[in-house]
DNA sequence: ACATTAACTGTTA
DNA sequence: TAACAGTTAATGT
């Protein structure tokens, strides 16, 4: 039904503009929250997690990004500082370029620019629908959001058939949970045929 | 390193 | 007040 295409743009265009490709190792910053939006980013391999720590020190993770996917790019259309962290969760390879170059690219690539836009609206919706999840108190009300903006991000949207390759932590720090309750949510949620937990794998 | 369980506390429906 | 999320801690994979 719907092919989310997170922004994807051709790694030779990017490097006929002067994009560099980025090394790091796991658990790099690639940019930290109060940095200035300099780069768009787009990560080649590898897996990167958005996230910022709230007043008392505690992790909320934004999402969690596999290759081709693009990162940060709304803010390059703003003066604002970044609110996130972007961290390598394992060894990755980013392709960076500097932001007026970017917009020099969108410039004479209408058709990338409204991809752009595109991405910006499938991202907007989704949005939408986990910030409405979110505000809910009920534990399964939050996974479930979560599950359908992760599931969107893939094509396929048979049941059952989207394998969530997070851990419960990593889960609970997207939602605002703890462990024990993800972990007793997901159980009743199997019992309601919600999802299916196959040694460990949940699949939605 | 990650997942699960148990026992307890405080909050809320 | 019964259910349920957070806390802590122990145990399992």
């Amino acid at each position: 039904m719907k092919t989310i295409s997170c922004m994807k743009i051709d790694e030779s265009l990017l490097e006929s503009f002067g994009a560099e490709i980025k090394n790091y190792k796991p658990k790099e910053f690639i940019f930290r929250d109060g940095d200035s939006p300099l780069y768009y980013y787009q990560l080649k391999n590898g897996v990167v997690k958005i996230n910022h720590y709230d007043e008392n020190g505690k992790e909320f993770i934004h999402n969690i990004l596999g290759e081709n996917q693009s990162f940060g790019d709304s803010l390059l259309f703003t003066n604002k500082k970044y609110p996130i962290n972007a961290i390598t969760l394992s060894s990755s390879s980013v392709i960076k370029l500097p932001k007026n170059r970017f917009f020099e690219l969108l410039q004479q690539h209408p058709d990338i620019n409204r991809d752009l836009n595109n991405c910006f609206s499938q991202h907007l919706y989704y949005n939408l629908i986990m910030m409405q999840s979110l505000a809910s108190p009920h534990p399964s009300v939050r996974i479930k959001g979560l599950m359908e903006y992760l599931k969107s991000f893939h094509s396929c949207d048979d049941a059952f058939s989207f394998h969530i390759k997070l851990t419960r932590q990593q889960i609970a720090d997207l939602i605002g949970l703890r462990v024990e309750t993800v972990i007793r949510t997901l159980k009743k949620m199997q019992e309601e045929n919600l999802l299916k937990i196959e040694n460990k794998q949940i699949l939605y």
